[in-house]
DNA sequence: ACGGAATAGTTGACACGTCATCCAAGTTCG
DNA sequence: CGAACTTGGATGACGTGTCAACTATTCCGT
């Protein structure tokens, strides 16, 4: 479900947008914030991504005009990331018809029973994983 | 869910096995055929991959001595992949932890009721991806 | 104040995925 | 038969993800 779910929810977003999934998260993680500047590692731990490939990917995006890097001055190893007019307009444009697709390929055909149970083994998975990852005997 | 799970389970499998998830569902449906060869398309079809995905893959398992290449006598284009005795033992040696880690990280928080549901669940998103997706109206 | 640790972030090498393209072997049909 | 088309599969370019190493700053104990 998830191969085939994700794989068609990002070749929608691809062909009608011009934005990966990835670049999409990482603009959301941006405009929920008011003032749409982030430093890299809070973007990080927001995304649960490796620091690494938030690096590499703000890096192609730079590129590509839709944020910007800016030196922060309280800290001077850090860095801001600001969502750019070209990545706001990127993600205004991209988000109504992924929330569209979203429902008819997913919602569409789930019951509101189904979505709870959906959350709560979520829910339990990810707390799970994240207890014998981080800490324990293992 | 999703990410946080197969982030886990791959990293179990890459440390203690030296495989990454991928090669070892190609391992998974070589070993579930009798004789162990495979034309490549019919692989790509069961795997739910594109044929170029699989085609570089196996190039790159192939340098590692999981799986060989051979001729296919009956029609002159194809290709046969064969299980090496080196991949055999591969396989092998990563199933018993990674169904273990399987068990741990997900069934184990489950009940009976929600595998019963997730499945239901994931029959009708695929089912709905796949109609909405290869033929109609769109 | 100074030297070692922790932190923020980048970089390079390499594995992986996708797309478009290519080629050779088969198929169809005049 | 032979030209157009299809099919099996490989390849190259490029975007992406991971790991390990690196630089630069800040923190912290003495």
């Amino acid at each position: 479900m998830n191969t085939v779910l994700g794989a068609a929810l990002s070749r929608q977003m691809q062909t009608e947008s011009m934005l990966s999934m990835q670049d999409f998260e990482v603009l959301v993680h941006l405009t929920d914030i008011d003032d749409a500047r982030l430093r890299v590692s809070e973007l990080a731990k927001a995304m649960r991504w490796e620091k690494s490939r938030l690096s590499h990917h703000l890096s192609r995006m730079e590129k590509r005009g839709l944020i910007g890097r800016e030196e922060c001055s309280s800290d001077g190893r850090g860095a801001f990331i600001v969502l750019t007019p070209e990545g706001r307009a990127a993600i205004e444009a991209a988000a109504p018809s992924h929330v569209d697709a979203v429902r008819r390929h997913f919602f569409a055909v789930l019951t509101d029973d189904d979505v709870k149970a959906l959350n709560s083994i979520a829910d339990r998975v990810i707390a799970r994983v994240e207890a014998t990852d981080t800490c324990p005997s293992e």
